[in-house]
DNA sequence: ACCCATTGTGCAACTTGTTGCATAATGGGG
DNA sequence: CCCCATTATGCAACAAGTTGCACAATGGGT
């Protein structure tokens, strides 16, 4: 149940609309937690209903309308309770390892190799942009907590982008080493299963 | 749409029975993607009706009886084409860094600390692990494509917790260290947002 | 005045993942 | 022989996340 609890610290740093939540679901939120704008609508409906956020009050109807959300103090209660709750760490979920697995038994391709290379790329273009935020940030210097923290959740994401690029480097580094096959890649190693 | 796919992975690295499967999903494959074992059973039945895998034939009913499936040539087939697939990296999700980000906003407290330290050592713990699987790995060396495709993962596996113990670590240090304000935590900082 | 791209909100249907529980076979201990 | 813990499969209800689409306002271009 996290998604609320995101939408909430959003509201707090600075009260938006649905839309420009979904912005910024894609810039700085989104790099650890990414909604789409259909999760984020659906849960401002059930955190206003819970008294938790208010839209900012106007005049004439809503639909098609801009609508701006506040956070009411239960609502940042709430926050600060999830904040120091216990909770086990995620299951990781990954269908590029998947893939390189299931690569492992039916046999390596080139198509799955060009995948690794593209998504090394991906990573080493976010991994250029957070390093700019980060150069951004650092002129402003962090005075506050809140800047502090904002700072390591950053290189956080920093770190784990360099994970990606490195392990992806080392895993196209292996298979194309140790296995230069001439001609095709090899398949599958081992006869059907089925008869 | 990759359990069914995960699971064919499996089941032509070992045939197995559900039970089994879920074990499995506990380990080795459960390290970048976890399953519990209603979505097992559940995607067992959709791939057999799909006439992927088949249950190894037996007199009797089933019901609480132990039941093996292995993958039939559709599914070897289909498993391939979907290695092959290209698709972007799938956006993180992680529930402790979107805490630390709330919490710079309503003010980390100890129990954050606490939970930091926690999952510091849950990592520091599946690290050595990882470690001591690699190493007893090493020792059989890796011939097969498919051993050092293996070796691959379990090293992005290391890899992977060693980001979470190195950064945990920093987060840690420069919790503790830049305001260590006498006596208790500071509580947010700015008043609340609502009046 | 009209078109239309953009901004903004939202419903409905679907897929995926989780939780709690029910039920059947099996084999060891008393 | 019966109890019961363990192994094993499964249903049902729910929660979370995704996809596709519809619709309303706005403002610039022609």
């Amino acid at each position: 149940m996290s998604l609320p609890h995101a939408i909430l610290t959003a509201l707090l740093e600075k009260p938006s609309s649905g839309l420009e939540l979904t912005r910024r679901f894609d810039r700085s939120i989104g790099y650890f937690w990414s909604a789409t704008h259909q999760q984020i609508y659906r849960e401002l409906g059930k955190l206003e209903k819970a008294g938790f956020i208010r839209a900012l009050p106007t005049d004439s109807p809503t639909r098609g309308r801009r609508k701006e959300y506040e956070v009411l103090v239960p609502g940042r209660e709430e926050l600060g309770r999830w904040v120091g709750e216990r909770e086990e760490p995620r299951a990781l979920r990954d269908p590029l390892m998947l893939r390189l697995r299931a690569a492992g038994v039916v046999g390596v391709g080139d198509d799955l190799v060009e995948e690794l290379r593209r998504h090394r790329e991906l990573h080493s273009a976010r991994l250029a942009e957070y390093r700019e935020f980060q150069r951004r940030d650092a002129e402003r210097g962090h005075g506050t907590e809140r800047d502090r923290v904002q700072a390591l959740v950053l290189q956080g994401g920093i770190d784990l982008e360099r994970f990606w690029v490195n392990w992806l480097e080392g895993a196209l580094a292996d298979l194309a080493g140790p296995a230069p096959a001439p001609g095709a890649a090899a398949p599958g190693a081992s006869p059907p299963t089925t008869p």
